[in-house]
DNA sequence: GTTGACCTTAGAGTTAACTCTAAGCTTATA
DNA sequence: TATAAGCTTAGAGTTAACTCTAAGGTCAAC
């Protein structure tokens, strides 16, 4: 049976954390002592560590809110339930990384644009690209697209 | 000269964020109406596209007025700011890339590993993989490895 | 028996970038 | 002239996931 700080040591999850996600329902400690200390037992302490891995995989606490559900009862879950959250996941990450990696893209082609010396700005081609609502400079673009079209 | 609207129409951002965007002091309206009306000139309307390029390109809008205080007094300022704003942008986008990454290589590792059927959850290996926090499928995590060892 | 570390709760604060509401003018149209 | 659309401001609400504070109870050690 752990206190709530060696849990907290155990996991790497602050103890505000902890009971943060007790507050939200996601974890519980089995026992209280008599002046109301928290008490986790091992089982607590799995299912805290389930937590962490699927929030470190991505899954927003609401999400793993479901799949706690799922995992105290597994025979009334099917697999495809909880393929269709970690889908749904799995769909949003990429669709952020496209993102960031249109701008990562962006943000290199800026860098490598630009001297980057103690000159002054009056010529700076990142100002003059996001001026020009980043029709960048061909050259650096086409080269580019070229690259993502070699099979 | 422009009412709030119509250069809401033209830049695709609704009125409320340019306000949002005055009250934070990165736009104004060079005029008002006698009425307290907002008008906005076309030097107004270039310094909007402006801060909206920059937003589509990653920066925040504290990086903005930054980049925006060297815009109208490019002699007073450096292309190395300028280098330094983008380039601090570019780690903090490259460093969210990798950790998006992992997580989507994990998700679809845990994707590819469940049957995702109407089965009960009993065996699911994506709860499995969580439960043992995600000490996955070695067969399968080498073989990635092997992929981005290549090359 | 008194520190000091640890625990409790309820609830407020943080962050970023909006987004919306309310209450009240102004302007264009019919 | 009446109505509707659009404008103004100040300020509150939203989102997610914490993070912290205050006020007070508990526990182990000296």
């Amino acid at each position: 049976m752990l206190k709530i700080s060696e849990l907290s040591e155990k996991t790497g999850l602050s103890a505000h954390t902890l009971r943060y996600y007790e507050k939200h329902g996601l974890i519980n400690a089995s026992n209280r002592s008599e002046a109301g200390y928290r008490f986790y037992t091992d089982s607590d302490v799995r299912r805290v560590q389930f937590v962490k891995t699927a929030r470190n995989t991505g899954f927003s606490l609401e999400d793993i809110g479901q799949l706690l559900s799922i995992r105290v009862d597994k025979l009334s879950h099917s697999c495809q339930e909880v393929t269709d959250i970690t889908r749904k996941k799995l769909d949003e990450v990429s669709a952020k990384l496209t993102e960031l990696q249109s701008m990562q893209q962006t943000l290199q082609l800026l860098l490598e644009s630009c001297c980057g010396g103690p000159e002054n700005a009056t010529h700076c081609s990142i100002m003059e690209a996001l001026d020009a609502g980043l029709l960048l400079d061909r050259e650096a673009a086409s080269r580019t697209e070229q690259q993502g079209e070699t099979k």
